[in-house]
DNA sequence: ATCGCTCATCGAAACGTTTCGACTGTTCTC
DNA sequence: GAGAACAGTCGAAACGTTTCGATGAGCGAT
């Protein structure tokens, strides 16, 4: 395996000029930089993470907090921050918060350059004030998402805001009656869709009956009060039963009746017909979290910002109206 | 924050003597051990991760490639892999096998010491040899969970004998008709379980009706055949829905239909009767994983060896016959 | 010709640890 | 009571990079 030194003798310069060559640190002649990085490549030199880290006194790495792996929208999420960290030639290195010493690990010195948490909604209270201790007693540049803190940098998504966007939607379209399919009682996600329904309807001066508020898709049509004619669903998982259960009770949608979905995260897009859906906005809030780190990172300042981002409204053809007024 | 050199200046005694005490290198008085430590916890000493990976030569952590973080099987087994890894004193770096960079990222020289891959049924055949390519070209030693490779040291569960057992106890309590439920045309996992039944079956010299090979928990009850009185349930989200296939049919587990699950993931204790199970291994492809790639690390020898795991066969309520002859 | 400037490069000192070889005493063995 | 074995410690040299300050060459302006 060769070194920085191989390289830097082979091509007959000293080993700064290699590293200058290879990071761009510092003006390099293109001919002394080509026959660099030709030597490079023949003999197939790595630079080592080690020595750069040590060197460097940056490791290049980020650490990504996550509740548990299966938590359904941490994979797109952390796609997300792992492309816009790649971007920024930082690497990605996911701890459970699980279990606490997973942090204590996180947190030793030289093992990352800052940490992103992302709080699920999954995560109980205790877990979240674990994180802000261990956050405000450490070092390191900390962002969190989806969940404020004082003191600590954070993003969080606007799920009011997506909520009362898909319910005016559906209001422009002309629709009176409209229900909210999701549980809102144990979610906080789902609780914050569900006041923005409400906000949406009460600023339309619609006023929502009680019953058109289901907790999941059966419930949603036999609810003892006229059937709604439009349905913001809201739970993640619900929009497939929802369709499911509206084809057996011979309600075509959009003619009978107009949908709008949330988190579009679950292949909704296959939906036949194509579901209208408030979006997770994975890639805004993935690219402001490493923004907002690798500013504190490079800039040696732990901001203190907090970022809230809309969700996308993705008009697609459960509403019907759209099309019409498009065609 | 205090370095190495602090604690020793503040002892009164060589850096030499502080790593040693601390890493149990070399005999060290107790009397001196003790004031280290006691100093260390003072002035709150940690050691970095960067000196300490570029000291020894090795970073002490191994990374574990995934396909993606929502696979179904994926926390659990990586929880077992952490918790094993922990245990050695290894700490654990999660890479996506989705994108090829993450692969060249992981191999990076110095950044980990060695790799575990679990390949998933979810997985396309060219990922796999990609894996193949990849793992055979690096120095590090690596660790294949999940799929046998020639050249490379693999764990894998043996579904087959898991099923077999799962077959072979229905027919010990005298059934004659035994079905099966799974999507065998697509998983490897089900064509494993699938073959397992068969074997079984062939063994016992029961010929088994094509129809009671059902796709899915429906369909396992709506097959024109006379209907089989115990059913293997492999597919691993289809033991909810046989539960509520069954009670909806007014057949009562195990009185009227005996059952045995597969995975026990996904909180099958908790359904009503618990179901017996053929339950995944993870503790042991976890330590028996980390136990090769350890050795590969600490011994310097890349080893090629095989394992294969039997699954756990967990005796519940769901089949009957067990609790007549316990009690 | 000399001064100051920039561009390209070099040498050496970090960075924080581990670890090797050597050096003390002390204790055991015959 | 001489030699060997051993526990406990030290000093210094790694480990592979980055980066700082210095150096020298080329060059236009004086």
């Amino acid at each position: 395996m060769p070194g920085i030194r191989e390289i830097a003798r082979e091509v007959g310069v000293s080993i700064s000029t290699v590293s200058y060559a290879l990071n761009g640190t510092r003006p390099i002649s293109d001919d002394t930089r080509n026959q660099i990085l030709a030597t490079v490549e023949r003999l197939g030199y790595r630079p080592d993470a080690r020595g750069r880290s040590l060197g460097a006194m940056r490791s290049r790495v980020v650490g990504v907090v996550i509740p548990s792996l299966t938590t359904y929208f941490m994979a797109p999420l952390v796609s997300a921050l792992d492309e816009a960290l790649f971007k920024r030639g930082y690497r990605l290195l996911i701890a459970h918060a699980e279990r606490e010493r997973e942090f204590h690990r996180l947190f030793d010195k030289g093992q990352v350059d800052g940490v992103i948490a992302i709080v699920s909604t999954a995560l109980g209270g205790e877990i979240g004030e674990t994180l802000v201790a261990h956050f405000k007693g450490q070092p390191q540049p900390c962002v969190i998402v989806n969940r404020s803190l004082s003191g600590v940098a954070c993003v969080r998504v606007n799920y009011l805001a997506g909520a009362f966007q898909a319910v005016s939607h559906l209001a422009d379209l002309g629709h009176k009656r409209i229900g909210f399919v999701g549980q809102a009682a144990t979610d906080p996600t789902q609780v914050a869709l569900l006041a923005g329904y409400k906000s949406a309807l009460q600023k339309l001066g619609l006023h929502p009956d009680p019953r058109w508020i289901a907790p999941d898709s059966h419930s949603a049509f036999v609810q003892g009060a006229q059937l709604p004619t439009a349905f913001f669903v809201a739970g993640q998982f619900h929009t497939f039963p929802f369709y499911r259960e509206a084809r057996n009770r011979h309600m075509r949608i959009p003619e009978d009746i107009a949908v709008v979905g949330f988190d579009d995260d679950t292949n909704e897009a296959d939906l036949s017909p194509p579901l209208t859906t408030v979006a997770q906005p994975h890639g805004e809030v993935g690219e402001k979290a490493v923004d907002l780190l690798i500013a504190g990172i490079e800039g040696g300042q732990i901001q203190q910002q907090y970022w809230v981002i809309d969700p996308h409204f993705v008009l697609r053809e459960s509403c019907g109206g759209a099309q019409s007024s498009l065609g």
